[in-house]
DNA sequence: TAAATCTATCCGGTAATATCGGACGGGGGA
DNA sequence: TCCCCCGTCCGATATTACCGGATAGATTTA
């Protein structure tokens, strides 16, 4: 065993930055509890934090910066599945008045890259960056589905499948089965699996032979059904993501 | 002096996080190569970061992850300011058909907060979280317009007045002058001080006796000129900094 | 196919530094 | 005015970051 990795400062320092992000605007006082450090050592990664501007003192409460914004944002501009699928996922929006979105995959987990949404949307608060278990979304098991089987054996090995609502899948068979008919039929759906009383439909983008990410467009369940559900945004989304996949590779 | 601050690990470990940023995507050796650390220490560090999902591998080049937009996003989304301004400035861009955006200030710099472009933008690529000195652009001087003189001068002494086109205020008596004529008339202007051919307009959000940022329209010169420049863009801007001083104070 | 070359990973001794109890000081409340 | 509390600082000590060098693995060359 390697004694050298993690540098556990580094650890350290990187969970003290978590710590203070999920408080969202604390004091000294309550970072030191939530940290479980002594009040001297928290008081040391503080003031760091805050020279090299990676958290802001506000009043006496302390916050994340936007340095985090800037250093995300700007990879994120640098992608080229955003660039090319932004546009798109705006247009869907706008043509189908619902959510629409761009999902990749990061270590197992499914990534909300963008975040459109038309007039009709429902009001669910996703954000860019907001991290899904793959198997709970519909963009997540068309990533799923054009994963290597071993790769999908190991991610459900360390993230399982959570049960967020009652028709989320849980059994690994029910799940392999389902993978097999996306890749048939070329695109994924999600009935009521991830929030009770949302549909929702899901394209793969695929370029360079692998998976690159997944396009969805969503909407309350009882006006995602029949026709729309089985033809009407399908056939959307698999022209848009053919667009985007002709985008990412000839830029 | 206290020796205990900074702790130098985390610094080492954030300068090593940024050092890859900047690369946007680079191999183990010119990581290794541009932190100027010996291979084995760097090793350490990114080992540590990939563990800890910070930075991820793709085929032999690493990158920053999405962590960073997860917490930058989730950041600006708790901000009362982004929350009451982003619609407000989706409008502006939609009614205008220009650019349209929302400025904070952090640690004496202007941090674009969001962007909306409308049907006629000029392509400028600038991204939410992008940093700019206040002085060479219009939400900058509404900002320090409205902050105390000897922060003002602070800020200065800091940062300097660097001129990024001929028509960037470097003078400090030219911009005292300037930001006392922006408090007169209650918005300020860039007259293609921070991109040659680009005028922009901006209104100051007060609340809470205090600055907490600026809206912006913008546009190529020959557009944003006369009637539209003095009158019309102005009396939106205001219009709307308003309403989102109320939205702030009532949420 | 083997050798050579390059790259990434691992190990362990040593110097550097992270840690934290306790002491200090300054601002707000009684 | 005094007291109390909260944030800051100090310094001795144990921890661990550091890095040369050795090893394993991949890739190219002979």
């Amino acid at each position: 065993m390697n004694e050298s990795v993690p540098v556990k400062t580094a650890k350290t320092t990187l969970d003290f930055v978590e710590a203070v992000a999920a408080l969202d605007g604390a004091t000294f006082a309550e970072i030191t509890d939530a940290v479980e450090m002594p009040k001297s050592t928290a008081h040391d990664y503080l003031q760091t934090l805050l020279q090299t501007g990676y958290l802001v003192e506000d009043d006496g409460t302390y916050t994340i910066s936007t340095k985090f914004l800037e250093l995300g944002e700007s990879h994120r501009q640098g992608m080229k599945i955003y660039q090319s699928a932004r546009p798109e996922i705006e247009k869907l929006a706008e043509e189908t008045g619902e959510h629409s979105s761009l999902m990749i995959e990061e270590n197992g987990l499914g990534v909300l890259m963008h975040i459109a949404t038309g007039e009709n949307a429902l009001q669910l608060d996703v954000y860019a960056g907001q991290r899904f278990p793959l198997s709970t979304t519909a963009p997540g098991k068309a990533i799923l589905a054009h994963l290597p089987r071993e790769r999908v054996e190991a991610i459900i090995d360390e993230h399982g499948l959570p049960a967020v609502t009652t028709n989320t899948i849980t059994d690994p068979d029910v799940l392999f089965e389902e993978l097999e008919t996306i890749r048939e039929r070329g695109y994924s759906t999600d009935l009521e699996e991830r929030v009770d009383g949302v549909n929702t439909v899901s394209a793969p983008i695929i370029s360079q032979g692998r998976i690159q990410g997944a396009i969805t467009v969503g909407g309350p369940a009882h006006r995602i059904t029949g026709e729309v559900l089985e033809e009407e945004i399908p056939s959307m989304l698999l022209r848009t993501a053919n667009v985007i996949q002709v985008n990412i590779t000839y830029s």
